[in-house]
RNA sequence: GUCCCCGUAGUUCAACGGAUAGAACAAGGGUUUCCUAAACCUUAGAUACAGGUUCGAUUCCUGUCGGGGACGCCA
């Protein structure tokens, strides 16, 4: 049942070979590939197998396409293969068969055809980790957005996924907090709004340290202080992270994002020492320069590129606590698999940890999932510090803003609280796809016009289409009750009905390499499938068998658009 | 200096070695007795450069140019 149509044409086309004349020559272990047809002009689906074979087997590729052919059993499937071009099969699947593809997405009303991971993982997935004490902006974005929806998707695969929210609790930017905690606290503005007071003190302290050689050395003692269990310090750095979580809680659920859990780099703490002091004992680390270091001396890129793991002065890093975080993870939470949704600066960093886990016999899958910079205007990489970055919450703000206006003119009569319901769910909804909507490796510079944008290849887009499967169950008066099978008789209903059972296709492969972009572009592929549908079918018009049809893929098209949507974090609304 | 990522219509983005390189925005033309026109139809427009690998290259390899980034005591 849950096999897709490209497995479907694949095993028929395998089960073809060895019966061709050619079937002696075949190589060890071969299997064709059956992939969506790139053009529909040349059918639904097509296979490359003919002229990758046509070299081992010595042969003209088309040659070898015919002999494929004529071996080829389409059954209920497939019509006759056509073959074109340098040796491409194309196979055009029978409308009985689309038919019959309907009816089962009908039943399967939970996966919609997507078969679920044969061997389910425990998978951490490491996303998000903003610093407390400080506003996200929108550098913080992507990983957020792309971490949530690969969560999602996993999870809707059937793994057991555990989002750990990995923030960093626990920095060197403390020195700089406590003494401005100490000295430029304002009270009354922490009470009201926490967040922008402490990013206002950071900013402060962080800026006199430019010039202030003592006051560096102050801030550093105060972190010394913290580090070393002062109860005072310790105090601040506990309400400090208290009223941060506060403020990224409020922004995650705008956003439609749990974790389950929030292990930040402090909670690492006591590991620290222990885990460097095994490091040395299996003579994987060594001492240089009074720092002790992992060398990799058998990979000529990392030969001159160590990590350090403690510093001459006794204190740890950044690699230190992401490998005890590794064994955390592995070892308490099971993990089969860790996804670190990071920026791409990092990948030197994750290459060495991963290579540290594995020399200490580490298992897991570990998995660094990059994503490109967002710039500003002048070509370079949004700086926290530099103290001009856009907030988060402005974005997100400003986004359901634009959305209202929309909503507003072309809805006057709704009430004000579905308008801001509704705005609220375009608005979000229209950043987290312009996020997913391209490859995430892309470097793009912050631009809010293209962010927020509300026309062509958006958010609002898909969600229309949505909307207007369901104006038709408004109107008709009761939901969707399946009767009869259905009958294919427009080519716009054919189209759809193929692009719905894609979706079995699509999301498996995102995990592939990680793309939600991928299952984004199918989502728009099928949107506008069903509005060109909806311009050439009219449903409640008709009767009998075609208005059938006709309902059950407006009630498909609607599951399987939330489903999608939902596996990218979006949002439906009913109407709009 | 070493290494990593990127270079596609005027602009913003697609295309996990496949056929005639897809969209959207912007520009031009059209569609509403019909279930939401936030829609549909339609016109024009691009792979930085030079080699190589192969049946086939935007994709892989080498080099050049251009942009971004990382590299022993920040995270």
């Amino acid at each position: 049942m849950s096999a897709t149509i490209a497995d479907i044409l694949a095993a028929r086309l395998n089960k073809a070979l060895p019966e061709s004349p050619f079937a002696a020559d075949l190589p060890e272990g071969f299997v064709a590939q059956v992939d969506q047809a790139q053009n529909r002009q040349f059918g639904d689906y097509q296979s490359n197998a003919a002229m990758i074979l046509a070299k081992q087997v010595k042969r003209n590729p088309r040659e070898v396409a015919a002999a494929i052919i004529e071996a080829f059993d389409g059954g209920e499937v497939s019509e006759a293969p056509e073959i074109a071009g340098p040796g491409f099969i194309n196979f055009r699947l029978k409308t009985t068969f689309l038919e019959e593809k309907l009816s089962q997405l009908l039943a399967d009303e939970e996966k919609l055809g997507v078969p679920v991971a044969e061997k389910p993982l425990t998978i951490v997935a490491d996303f998000s980790a903003p610093n407390v004490a400080k506003p996200m902006h929108v550098g913080h974005i992507r990983s957020t957005i792309i971490g949530d929806s690969l969560t999602r998707i996993a999870d809707f695969l059937g793994h057991e996924v555990i989002a750990d929210n990995h923030i960093g609790d626990w920095g060197t930017q403390f020195g700089m907090i406590l003494w401005g905690w100490k000295n430029l606290l304002n009270e009354e503005a922490l009470e009201s709004d926490p967040i922008p007071e402490l990013l206002r003190i950071y900013r402060e302290v962080n800026a006199r340290t430019k010039d202030d050689e003592s006051l560096r050395e102050d801030c550093k003692n105060e972190l010394v202080e913290l580090q070393g269990g002062n109860e005072e310090n310790l105090a601040i750095w506990e309400r400090c992270i208290d009223l941060s979580k506060i403020g990224l809680q409020k922004i995650y659920d705008r956003l439609d994002i749990n974790f389950d859990l929030w292990l930040g780099e402090s909670f690492y703490n006591d590991r620290l020492a222990p885990l460097v002091e095994s490091l040395l004992a299996a003579a994987i680390a060594e001492e240089s320069d009074g720092a002790i270091c992992v060398f990799f001396p058998d990979e000529k890129q990392l030969a001159d590129k160590p990590a350090l793991i403690r510093k001459s002065d006794g204190g740890f890093l950044y690699a230190t606590t992401d490998l005890a975080t590794i064994d955390y993870r592995i070892e308490e939470l099971k993990a089969d698999a860790i996804w670190y949704v990071v920026g791409a600066p990092q990948q030197l960093h994750f290459d060495q940890i991963f290579r540290i886990a594995k020399q200490r016999g580490q298992k897991a899958d570990l998995q660094f999932i990059p994503f490109g910079s967002i710039l500003g205007k002048d070509r370079k990489m949004l700086r926290t510090r530099s103290g001009d970055t856009v907030q988060l919450a402005d974005v997100l703000d400003e986004a359901v803003e634009r959305a209202l206006k929309i909503v507003d003119e072309k809805n006057p009569d709704f009430s004000d609280e579905e308008k801001q319901e509704i705005a609220e769910i375009i608005g979000i909804g229209s950043v987290k796809y312009a996020e997913l909507s391209q490859y995430r490796m892309t470097d793009y510079i912050f631009d809010w016009d293209t962010m927020l944008a509300l026309k062509g290849n958006t958010a609002p887009y898909l969600i229309n289409a949505y909307v207007r499967t369901r104006a038709i169950f408004r109107k008709l008066g009761s939901d969707f009750v399946k009767e009869g099978e259905p009958t294919l008789t427009a080519d716009a209903e054919k189209d759809l009905t193929l692009k719905l059972a894609q979706f079995a296709e699509t999301v498996p492969a995102v995990l592939s390499d990680f793309r939600p972009n991928t299952l984004a572009t199918y989502l728009y592929e099928l949107a506008v499938a069903y509005h060109r549908f909806w311009e050439a079918c009219p449903v409640l018009k008709e009767e009998g068998a075609v208005r059938e049809t006709r309902l059950a893929l407006c009630e498909l098209t609607g599951r399987v658009l939330r489903c999608g949507l939902g596996l990218l974090g979006i949002r439906t609304t009913e109407k709009m």
